[in-house]
DNA sequence: GTCATTTATTGAACTTGTTCAATGTTTTTT
DNA sequence: AAAAAACATTGAACAAGTTCAATAAATGAC
C-alpha cells in the first residue's frame, strides 16, 4: 500500500526502516471517485496527501468564474493546500479528482507528531518544499517571459504523461489561456509541421 | 549588527539565546554598492543572505534580452538563488543592488553545520520556505487571472514601501509588462480619479 | 551647475490573446 | 444503441499588451 510512498521519500532523504515504518503508518488510504473533491474553497485543509493512483487538479476560481490551475498531481506527487494546512484558515482552492483516484493522507496532528519525534521528517519537508518552490519559480519566470505557444510546447515536452491524460480545457487553465486559444495554437503547430 | 536578523528569526520560531548567538555568528556582513551584483548568471550561488540595508532585485534575462524580476528584497528580507544554492549548479539569475546595500551572508557549509548542530534551524528554513512558497503561489494565480491594471493596483497596495523606492521600469519587470504599458496604466488610473 | 545618462510619457501600428456563437466530435450515462 | 453531456474547433469582432520612435523629465557624474 505504501510502497510508492516509501520510494518517493527515499528519493529525497535516507531513513532507517524503523523511521520509515513509523512515518508511513501515520497515513490513511482514501479513494476519491472522479469529479469528487478532496478539498473545496472555504474548507480548512486538514491533510497533506500523496497520490498513489489517478489525477488531481488544484485550482482557483476567480471573480469572473474562470478557473486557474495551480498544479496537477498524479501518482507519486504530493497534494495539499499548504497555505490553509499551515495557517488552518479556510482555503481559497479546490482539489478535485479528474479520474478515479487514490491518496494516502496524513493529518496535521500526525505530521506535527512526526516533526517532533522523527527529526528527519523536518528535513524531508524542507527539502520537498524547496524543490517545489524552485519549480514554481521557473514557472513564474516562464509565464512572465514566454508566449502562450511556447509555454504549451514546453508543457507537452516537460509533462508528456499529463498531456496524454488531461483535456485541453485543463491544460489551458494551467497555462493561463482560454481553451479556444489553445485550440488555435494546436492547429497552428499541427499545420506547420 | 545582527539585531534585525534576530528579530526576523524570532518572528518565525523560538530559539534560546545560546542557539540564536551560535546561529547568527555564522553570518558575514557585506556591503554592496548600487549597481553591483551579489550574484550573476553562470556563477554558483554560495550564500543565503539577509538584507539589513538597501534594495536588491533578483531577476532573469530571457533570450530576447527582456528582464523578468522574480522578487525584490529590502531590509528584513532574505535573498538567494535557492535553486543554485542547493544544487550547486550555475545560476540562471542575477542579484543586483538597486541602492547602496548591506547583507548578512551565510555560506552553504555553515548552513549545513547549523542544520546538523541546531535542529531548530531546519524548522526555521522549512517554515520560511513554506511562507515564501505560499506567497509565490498567490502571485502565480494573480498572474494567471488578473489583468495588468489590477496587478499594478495590487502591487502598490501590497508593497507601498517598494512602490516608493523602485522605478517604474523595475515594477514593470516584476509585473511582466513593458514599462510603456505601465506608464499608460498609470495615466489611466490618474485621470480616472 | 552643466552635461550626460537614465527614466517616464505619449502615439501609432502591430501582435497576442479573449469572447461569443455556431458546429462538430467524443465521452458518458442510461 | 440512443440521448445527453462534455470537449474541441473555427471565425469574426474585440480587448489587452507590445514595439518603435520621438520627446520630456529627472538623476547622477564631474
Amino acid at each position: 500500500m505504501t510502497a510508492l510512498l516509501k520510494q518517493n521519500i527515499n528519493s529525497h532523504i535516507a531513513l532507517t526502516d524503523a523511521e520509515m515504518e513509523a512515518f508511513c503508518n501515520l497515513f490513511q488510504h482514501k479513494i476519491i471517485k472522479k469529479k469528487n473533491f478532496l478539498l473545496r474553497k472555504g474548507e480548512v485543509c486538514k491533510f497533506e496527501g500523496f497520490v498513489t493512483k489517478g489525477t488531481f487538479r488544484v485550482y482557483h476560481i476567480d471573480k469572473s468564474g474562470r478557473e486557474q490551475i495551480l498544479y496537477f498531481a498524479i501518482e507519486n506527487w504530493w497534494v495539499t493546500d499548504i497555505d490553509s494546512f499551515t495557517t488552518e484558515r479556510p482555503s481559497q482552492l479546490f482539489i478535485e479528482a479528474l479520474e478515479d483516484s487514490e491518496v494516502l493522507l496524513i493529518s496535521k496532528k500526525d505530521k506535527e507528531f512526526a516533526y517532533t519525534n522523527l527529526p528527519k521528517i523536518e528535513k524531508l519537508f524542507r527539502v520537498m518544499t524547496q524543490k517545489t518552490h524552485v519549480a514554481l519559480q521557473r514557472r513564474m519566470i516562464d509565464n512572465l517571459s514566454k508566449t502562450a505557444d511556447q509555454r504549451y510546447l514546453d508543457f507537452i515536452e516537460k509533462y508528456p504523461q499529463l498531456n496524454q491524460r488531461l483535456s485541453n480545457l485543463q491544460i489551458a487553465a494551467y497555462l493561463g489561456i482560454s481553451h479556444e486559444f489553445l485550440s488555435k495554437i494546436r492547429n497552428k503547430i499541427a499545420t506547420k509541421k
